[in-house]
DNA sequence: TTAAATTTAAACAAAT
DNA sequence: AATTTGTTTAAATTTA
């Protein structure tokens, strides 16, 4: 236990930093291997699928290596880290297994994004400044600024596409589960299918898809490697000009500027390949020769170069040569306020895709887990979580964990599915475990969520099956089990059940984590022991509970608000890009914040919402509402008679949730096997002595 | 840096 | 006598 704390350790003031080389550099190894697991599987048909990844990847990448940048300094990682890997590899490590993003790692930046608007500006703004270098050295090399001839108003313009663009990605996205699901589950008329229109509509911007496919890659070109560009240069539909960027004179630029912030990246470059194949288990050749083939030919590109054309954010420029394309680069896009303000609007898109793609992560997580795992199959399913989870898992249960670990690098179930998006399966899982390690509790948990069940639902396939801790604080963990109950109400003993039912995490370790249960039940007052006839239940007061939290969220105002507000999100972000463009500041970051914080999973303020889809209300919202919703809704359910006029006190948080059916599914279904000691055949109705405590607890 | 939360571990008592 | 349940205390960590 210790150690997995002390791996995760990192001191908040520094978070940022630290937080991201720490990622690179322990999780990466789990990443890649995972993303590898699943890439390769994928059949012609997820080609497309595939596509887009490289594309998010792209922006993801983006992403993080501007995060990279950061101060150099800050590169002082943990401790632990230090000791288990030589690290300074972040840079490289990140473009060798572009594949893999964490979700760790998207948590991460999600958490730092959220965490504090402050460290967001100043990421921005250090950022930016690597930004501008680069374009400085460019400008350097040849003469001084020029004349600015671009008008920010076509800047708008483009910018405004790449929004589009992102929604566009965000339908596909969508589009692409979908289908998924309905080739898994049933044809039929899905509800998603009223959201599928995604082709066919057309975004307001009127573009193609194509050309927002285009524009796209544009965007995250900017931002991204050589090497993914490649990626995409492979597989775009190679829009006209030869793809050919002749290796021109080698403009690592992209990455040695990224990295050169880090001075040591320099060297892990030159042992990609290396590296990053040991790391995997050799799953999806496929994926390791692309990149490896990209980073050959990484040699003469620069990632603003493509297709002949600048990609600089709405600069579409032809160069013959790269030659041209550098002369252009420097007159065009020399250090100057348009360019920073690009930067900055730039910078912005990709965290906001970024956390949008985190989002969809997870969601397809979930998909797939369900749909795969689901069969109950007593032992196919968890064994591929297993072992992701083993990878990091191992140091959070030292002891007893041998059993059933691991092995697993072979099957992973891998089989699971042809999907090309396993990557992400496991991907996510390293997410969730890695962080979680020594606190379970960590990121989100109970603090910014209220109604733990939505964020468990959404996942709940995915913890049921994966070894993975659930991020939520045993306290959270066990009301919730306690809400689910028809009587809400439990025994010990079914507690217990509900925690091996619900978590694969929690087959494991039984003495540990049971003695936290009931050390849990016994120190917080908001876990009621009811006598009973046969022996004695656990209820839940709510008040206790809610007020506990209440006090940590009251902290933060905000988080109250947010949830409302939330609701007009969707043309929130809008407004905030808009004034983005306008301002250029750092409005958007703004928006970004709050986001994160409402819904304890990052449910992404990229709220952008397919436009086709509802009333544009993005999906997020419609989650935080529709969780609000359900809260309230079980505030009612709760107490038959509930309280109508009853409010609670400021928040009335919503209470809980009882939503789930799929809850229900549960204890019907496959877990039994987990399960064994369920039911417990404890007819007796004691329950009157609850509702009574309940409903006064409640009032 | 401090304080509050959480997680773990462990000792013990009471009830089964 | 062996377990299970509950309570407590304490230490280590994380988060604010």
């Amino acid at each position: 236990m210790m150690q997995e704390s002390a791996t995760e350790t990192i001191s908040n003031s520094s978070m940022s930093q630290n937080g991201m080389s720490t990622l690179s550099s322990s999780q990466l190894e789990a990443g890649s291997r995972d993303g590898r697991s699943s890439a390769g599987d994928t059949s012609s048909e997820v080609s497309t699928v595939e596509l887009l990844h490289l594309q998010q990847q792209q922006a993801l990448q983006a992403a993080r290596q501007l995060l990279l940048q950061q101060p150099g300094s800050g590169l002082k990682s943990p401790k632990s880290q230090d000791k288990q890997r030589p690290l300074q590899v972040p840079v490289s490590v990140a473009m060798m297994s572009p594949q893999v993003i964490t979700p760790q790692q998207m948590q991460q930046i999600l958490q730092q994004q959220v965490l504090s608007p402050q460290q967001l500006q100043a990421l921005l703004q250090q950022q930016q400044a690597v930004m501008l270098q680069q374009v400085c050295m460019l400008a350097n090399k040849n003469k001084h600024q020029q004349q600015q001839q671009q008008q920010l108003a076509a800047q708008q313009l483009v910018f405004q596409q790449q929004l589009l663009q992102m929604q566009q990605l965000q339908q596909q996205q969508h589009l692409l589960n979908m289908q998924r699901q309905g080739l898994l589950s049933l044809p039929g008329p899905a509800p998603g299918q009223a959201a599928l229109p995604g082709q066919t509509l057309p975004p307001p911007g009127g573009l193609s898809p194509a050309e927002l496919q285009q524009l796209w890659k544009d965007v995250t070109g900017g931002g991204g490697h050589a090497i993914e560009d490649n990626g995409i240069k492979h597989s775009s539909s190679g829009t006209g000009t030869g793809t050919g960027v002749g290796g021109g004179g080698g403009l690592d630029l992209s990455t040695n500027n990224s990295s050169s912030t880090t001075s040591s990246s320099n060297p892990a470059k030159a042992s990609p390949p290396i590296t990053h194949h040991s790391i995997t288990n050799g799953q999806s050749p496929a994926l390791n020769h692309r990149r490896d083939s990209l980073h050959e030919e990484g040699g003469g590109t620069h990632p603003l170069y493509g297709h002949g054309v600048c990609k600089w954010p709405g600069c579409e420029t032809m160069c013959e040569d790269f030659g041209q394309f550098l002369k252009h680069l420097n007159s065009e896009h020399a250090l100057d306020d348009r360019s920073t303000a690009q930067c900055r609007v730039q910078m912005q898109v990709v965290q906001q895709l970024e956390i949008q793609l985190s989002k969809e992560r997870e969601r397809l997580q979930a998909m797939m887990t369900h749909l795969h795992m689901r069969p109950s199959e007593p032992k196919s399913s968890p064994k591929p979580l297993n072992l992701v989870s083993s990878v990091t898992m191992s140091k959070n249960l030292p002891s007893a964990s041998p059993p059933n670990l691991p092995q697993t690098p072979t099957t992973p179930t891998a089989p699971i599915t042809p999907m090309a998006a396993m990557p992400q399966v496991p991907s996510v899982l390293g997410g969730a475990n890695v962080p979680s390690m020594g606190a379970m509790r960590r990121r989100h948990s109970d603090k910014y969520s209220m109604p733990l069940s939505s964020e468990i639902a959404p996942n709940y396939e995915f913890y049921k099956n994966a070894d993975v801790r659930p991020p939520f604080t045993y306290a959270t963990l066990i009301r919730q089990a306690i809400m689910d109950s028809a009587d809400m109400q439990l025994t010990l003993n079914e507690i217990y059940s509900w925690f091996t039912r619900t978590f694969a995490y929690f087959r494991r370790n039984a003495a540990t984590w049971k003695n936290a249960v009931r050390h849990n039940l016994s120190l917080h007052k908001c876990f009621v022991r009811v006598e009973n006839v046969k022996g004695a239940v656990w209820t839940v007061d709510e008040m206790e509970y809610q007020k506990r939290r209440s006090q940590k969220i009251t902290g933060s105002p905000s988080l109250v608000k947010n949830l409302p507000s939330s609701l007009g999100y969707g043309t929130a972000l809008n407004a905030s890009l808009q004034a983005a463009l306008a301002e250029t500041s750092l409005p958007l970051l703004g928006t970004p914040g709050p986001p994160g914080l409402l819904g304890g999973s990052p449910p992404g303020l990229l709220g952008i919402s397919p436009p086709g889809t509802l009333s544009g209300s993005p999906p997020i919202m419609l989650q935080s509402a529709h969780e609000e919703l359900n809260g309230s809704l079980d505030h009612l359910d709760t107490n038959g008679h509930s309280s109508p006029g009853y409010s609670p006190p400021v928040h009335m948080p919503p209470v809980h949730v009882k939503e789930e059916p799929l809850n229900m599914d549960d204890d019907d279904c496959p877990m039994s096997l987990v399960t064994t000691a369920n039911h417990s055949p404890e007819l007796e109705d004691d329950r009157e002595l609850e509702e009574g405590n309940l409903s006064e607890d409640l009032e």
